[in-house]
DNA sequence: TAGGTGACGGACC
DNA sequence: CGGTCCGCCACCT
């Protein structure tokens, strides 16, 4: 295919963007995960910011389930530079049964994944 | 080269 | 539960 040149300064960590579309692929339906969440299963701890930019530049619509992928406050970030993706995220949501109130709040703790041992639905 | 911003996260009040 | 501040790192101007 058209490869590239590699520029001289290749990042420390090729594939970043692969790998979290790998990590987003594997939420189940129906199931939540964590930006900060996304980047440790990716060994990138501490990089959730980039996790958001990664899915940020997905064309939409995407295959890739992103909308399970909310921030640790159990909350869609709604943000008017999101273009409308934010109200996108929240319908696809809702459409996998999981409630997401007006301003993006969602139960987070009880679809998470992978799921807590402790609790019990 | 420097400064501001952001699909984040945690601590603090 | 809401607002604020700092740390983090890539992107844009």
């Amino acid at each position: 295919m058209g490869s590239v040149s590699p520029p001289p300064g290749e990042p420390p960590k090729p594939g970043f963007d692969e790998r979290v579309w790998a990590a987003v692929a594997r939420i189940p339906r129906g199931r939540l995960a964590t930006y900060g969440q996304i980047a440790l299963l990716i060994g990138a701890p501490g990089c959730a910011r980039q996790v958001g930019w990664t899915l940020r530049r997905l064309p939409l619509p995407s295959p890739l389930p992103w909308h399970r992928v909310v921030n640790a406050q159990g909350r869609i970030a709604m943000h008017p530079s999101r273009e409308g993706s934010d109200w996108i995220q929240r319908q696809l949501l809702l459409a996998e049964g999981i409630p997401v109130d007006a301003e993006g709040r969602l139960p987070l703790e009880q679809f998470r994944w992978p799921r807590s041992s402790t609790s019990g639905g």
